[in-house]
DNA sequence: CTAATAAAGTGTTAGAAAAACACTTTATTA
DNA sequence: TAATAAAGTGTTTTTCTAACACTTTATTAG
């Protein structure tokens, strides 16, 4: 066990560990993933999530927020591990043990940055992501799953949308994320219930119909509440 | 970005990667976690979650089912990845990932095993783990909680208990999984009502009263119901 | 053999929450 | 000014939850 440490030379042996993150957002009308397309082999030309070997003083964490910033130009963004990737033959150049990570963004902020690899970062809608380089649909699969059980569990679906939004675009946001329709008038009850909500004087505007009136989530409250073992549901 | 990775010699280093994996039991009055005593420096004599490196052609999955056959003398047990360690500091002599799983197992089962670091495994209350070696607490912590998650979201708590048990006793281990307490009769209703447990006609023995009758959790019943979208709750 | 006991196991009711659905309101545009 | 299209509200029905009292039964003490 432990012991086998002390003799690092024949027990620590030479792989790479790296990071990948599973980058969603919302466009108001798809859940999307951002895809960067391979230029190197191997799988070139081939789908994949971005992410990068992490350096040898270098938390994972911060790895992955340094891809995401060179990726999206963005900081302080919703980042979760989702779980480690280590099978041995992952990787066809050698040993790679990754980490991944989920990441929710607001994509109206995302600005493509122009460093070599993230240049050809695309926006795919979750529906048809297929084929991709490594074991990174696997990757995706999971952080997609993760992702539908979170939602209806924490209240990090704003993490998707604009600052301010409308319940419509609200629902309409979790009816994609879940695949599944919900009552007007029904979850207009349910999420306003919870009083997490800030209602605006603000409205809709460029509508060729009645401007909704917009909402902005409360974080404070929520945390307020969480003391108070208040439970998001839905 | 991944073009990196060609050059190995550089980006790949030498450091280790580790599993290690929270065993949680029930003895029918506590929830209890498989502690170890470190034998050898760092951190000798401290309590520590048991693991070991993973060998060079080895998975992290295969490498964790070794170690708790080795620790446990059993095969075929609920076994799931929580989640990678990985920050620079949290192992002085030198860089280590570690990748965290958590296993359930039914405590009956457990035979000791005369290996060299498994002699001093001991059973210990959950709420009585306090101080452990490198970042085990922690990782014991995010166990824990991912177990009190998990076992409300799927029918997983059977794998603490043996292949025949009552319903107080279920009831009992929900109970202190979740640190709150039950209606019997609504305990009842809602767990019966999903269909299943298949009750025996074998009868709780050796109890100064009315025994109890026995219930076996049907898996086969889990799988059809989960086709058909059900989803085990509470 | 009988009564006390201790937990197994069931039934009932009141209240809360969820689902279904119809309706009213209002800014915009034709 | 009327039509429109979605915002926003109200009501009823059904289902689920919580609370709690009661009945049943094997065991043990007397």
């Amino acid at each position: 066990m432990y012991e086998k440490e002390r003799a690092q030379s024949s027990t620590h042996f030479t792989f790479g560990i790296s990071v990948d993150c599973v980058v969603f957002g919302f466009d108001g009308s798809d859940v999307k993933v951002l895809v960067i397309k391979r230029g190197t082999e191997p799988y070139r030309n081939f789908s994949a999530i971005p992410g990068d070997l992490v350096h040898e003083q270098e938390d994972p964490l911060d790895a992955t927020k340094r891809v995401l910033n060179e990726l999206t130009g963005l900081k302080d963004i919703y980042l979760e591990q989702l779980k480690a990737f280590a099978g041995v033959n992952r990787h066809p150049l050698g040993r790679v043990v990754t980490i991944a990570y989920y990441s929710l963004i607001k994509i109206s902020d995302y600005n493509p940055q122009p460093s070599s690899w993230a240049t050809d970062a695309t926006w795919t809608s979750i529906q048809d992501i297929e084929e991709m380089a490594f074991d990174h649909f696997e990757i995706f699969s999971s952080a997609l799953n993760r992702l539908q059980e979170r939602v209806r569990l924490r209240p990090i679906g704003f993490e998707l949308l604009p600052e301010e939004f409308t319940l419509a675009e609200l629902q309409y946001l979790y009816e994609k994320l879940l695949d599944q329709t919900f009552d007007k008038a029904n979850f207009r009850k349910k999420i306003l219930s919870m009083d997490l909500l800030i209602p605006l004087e603000k409205m809709q505007k460029a509508v060729r119909h009645r401007p909704a009136r917009m909402y902005r989530f409360d974080s404070n409250r929520y945390a307020d509440l969480t003391k108070k073992n208040f439970h998001f549901e839905l």
